[in-house]
DNA sequence: CAGTTAGAGTTCCGTAAGGGAACCCCAACT
DNA sequence: AGTTGGGGTTCCCTTACGGAACTCTAACTG
């Protein structure tokens, strides 16, 4: 095997990475979660190779992340999200907060999210799940947990 | 090129995807926050190749996320995390939440994070930055902003 | 002071994965 | 019967990864 496969390694992050990782990926849960749903949509949007897409797609679709289904009587398919791969969109805000912060410039975000439970244009931040409040990078100790041993 | 280059891009994702998107630099980094500081020691911890390695270390370091600095008057040299790249470790800890939930399986997870805040075992959730309440993919419309028009 | 050690890469080669264009299949339309 | 459109396959070329061997430098070692 020439490229290392993430998905053996005891750690969440690279088996996240696993499911994700590869080049284009998040581009395509990005579109399909912005209502982009069909093959040459996504194709001519993306300017990915065919070949590569159709390769991710699978990829995608075989870990639960999209589902694949039929939208006519015609042999024609539309991609959507699972559950599964909605919560991935997670990472996909994360990452919109990281490269407007670092990256964007002075031509600021590309993009801005309103939040509908308080109408605003806001982005997204960590909190802890017990308490409530900011968690981030240094605020925590890592212990080895019950699959232990990374 | 072969490679398509991300970067160009007027996306927040596809750029930090230029950044941090490579095989390797999520896991490069996962060690170094870690405290895994030195050339040898990432090697052996992840059996990258050393060609890779160095290539994804000068990439890290010339986008800013990590600081290569020497320790001795030898030429040796550790890489730190810079205030860039430590936030740029949100994006492994949703990636490790993500994968603790439709990954781990039986086992459970690998690592804990232990909220020093409130010292309990917790991991990250993601709230709004305006009004503090969770936010997820379904919870945002996506307007375009001041660069828009991606 | 010649020889070894250790850290931090560099070089080289074989294989696999991405890019891109052309081609294919099937079920409507015209 | 011929065209159109969605959704892929196929093929070839080039770049990038994996892995092992090699290099360079500045201490230590006896």
């Amino acid at each position: 095997m020439q490229r290392t496969n993430f998905g053996e390694l005891v750690c969440s992050i690279a088996r996240t990475l696993d499911v994700i990782g590869e080049p284009w990926s998040p581009l395509i849960l990005r579109d399909v979660w912005v209502g982009m749903r069909r093959f040459d949509e996504l194709q001519a949007d993306l300017k990915i190779s065919r070949k590569v897409l159709t390769e991710r797609l699978q990829h995608l679709v075989g870990h639960g992340v999209l589902e694949r289904r039929p939208y006519d009587n015609r042999p024609r398919y539309e991609y959507h999200l699972t559950e599964k791969g909605t919560e991935l969109v997670d990472l996909l805000m994360v990452m919109k907060g990281w490269g407007d912060k670092w990256l964007a410039g002075e031509a600021g975000p590309p993009v801005l999210y309103r939040h509908h439970a308080c109408g605003e244009i806001a982005d997204v931040d960590l909190h802890c799940t017990h308490c409530d409040k900011p968690m981030h990078a240094n605020d925590v100790d890592i212990l080895p947990g019950p699959a232990a041993m990374w």
